[in-house]
DNA sequence: TACGAAAGTCAAGCTTACTTTACTTAAAGT
DNA sequence: ACTTTAAGTAAAGTAAGCTTGACTTTCGTA
């Protein structure tokens, strides 16, 4: 799952460390999913696309194969 | 977090268990969900806005408090 | 009233998301 | 050179998402 955090982040002159305090999770966190590590929980894409004022689909790609039906 | 499921399942004539099958995840997964147990992984919840052809926040509205800027 | 299909639930186990603590690297200013 | 700030990384632990297997409940219908 790709996303667009590091640059919506420098839109806004935001460190990490910024981003994580406004999400209330920890620093790492933040690092670990701009970096791919892992993708976050719903709840927490919910937390950012609000911070963000954006669909969730406007910051988080999906990448995975679509299902058929 | 709440969601539509059930609903969106009703008007498809789908059981839990074809759900299921087309998320490829296990029926006691849809299940919990519907049931309010869990959240969707965002994965999951992607598929899931996929399946439906509709955006994430037309089938999952989060609760959680706004956060101060 | 017995049957079958769908839904609900529980337990044990595995994986993924997230935490804290701590250390390293990189960039920029003084 | 030294310091500061941001980013990157890692280990160990907890919590949440998801699995399989098995059992119970509900409900429509033969």
């Amino acid at each position: 799952m790709k996303n667009r955090l590091k640059i919506l982040r420098a839109e806004r002159d935001w460190t990490q460390a910024d981003l994580a305090d406004k999400l209330e999770v920890s620093r790492q966190t933040i690092n670990a999913i701009e970096k791919g590590k892992y993708d976050p929980s719903l709840p927490l894409a919910f937390k950012v696309a609000r911070l963000f004022e954006m669909p969730i689909e406007a910051i988080f790609e999906d990448e995975t194969a679509v299902v058929a039906g």
